[in-house]
DNA sequence: ATGGCGGCTCGCAGCCGA
């Protein structure tokens, strides 16, 4: 079983690379972020004809989730229970007894910001939803952005990031803490290549220069942390005429 | 690095992303 999750940043635009690589991978399971895109406009026929059942919950402009199913996908959630948000970041589903849960995680933009508050308390949150969904689902994935570089390895040059948005303490002290419920970085179980990331800025020609951040991220619990035989960086798409600022990142399930 | 890019909006400039 393969799972994968992409910031698409807008699925307008990126239909035809998604569309493209859904062919090629065929992944069982995929987590969208950004979709930017309303209910009432998702491209649903196009998804559709592509053999993918679908579940999203999006807005205009901003945020939009969406999960992709060759299977059915059973008990749908929509956002974080119990949190009050109207940015539209969080869907569940279960899918062949696979709990999969896809967030984009707010970006925090600065530490003096609103935005960052935001972030730390929409963390929290997340924290509690999934400690509960723990409790009735030994086989939960939670896959997408989440605008957190876990370590110094994580970023081309921790020096220049500082203590700033993505690798602030605070931050990386939220993502231990969700590790800590008993689930693991799917990517850290397998041998990598050294400065592996998922994001580049499309400035400065900085995919080419390899500047990059790996935020987005697959968490496993740990009764589908043994059954994972792989977990990879997907670079290709990003090499792509107008690309997403993201790469994809998959992971292979035993099922 | 903090800008440069790119996507969005009842746009024609400014916000936001990461």
């Amino acid at each position: 079983m393969k799972l994968a999750a992409w910031n698409v940043n807008s699925l307008k635009v990126r239909l035809p690379h998604l569309l493209d690589w859904l062919h090629l991978h065929r992944p069982d399971v995929v987590c969208l972020q950004e979709t930017k895109t309303e209910d009432a406009n998702f491209p649903l026929a196009q998804i559709t004809d592509a053999g993918y059942k679908v579940v999203y919950s999006g807005q205009k402009t901003y945020n939009g989730v969406a999960i992709l199913s060759l299977q059915d996908l059973e008990d749908v959630v929509v956002g974080i229970p119990d949190f009050e948000d109207p940015q539209r970041r969080v869907i569940a589903a279960t899918v062949q007894g696979v709990r999969t849960i896809c967030v984009y995680v707010p970006n925090g933009q600065a530490l003096d910001s609103d935005k960052y508050s935001y972030k730390l308390a929409w963390l929290q949150a997340l924290r509690a939803y999934v400690s509960n969904e723990l409790l009735t689902h030994p086989k939960l994935a939670i896959l997408g952005d989440y605008n957190i570089a876990p370590a110094d390895e994580d970023v081309h040059d921790p020096k220049g990031w500082g203590d700033g948005i993505l690798v602030s303490p605070a931050e990386r002290d939220a993502f231990l803490q969700l590790l800590q419920l008993g689930l693991v970085d799917s990517f850290r179980l397998f041998e990598q290549p050294e400065n592996s990331y998922t994001w580049w800025d499309y400035r400065m020609a900085a995919f080419r220069r390899n500047m990059g951040a790996r935020i987005d991220h697959i968490l496993l619990s740990d009764g589908l942390a043994k059954l994972c035989e792989s977990c990879e960086v997907d670079v290709v798409p990003r090499k792509l005429e107008r690309p997403s600022d993201h790469a994809p990142i998959i992971v292979t399930i035993r099922v």
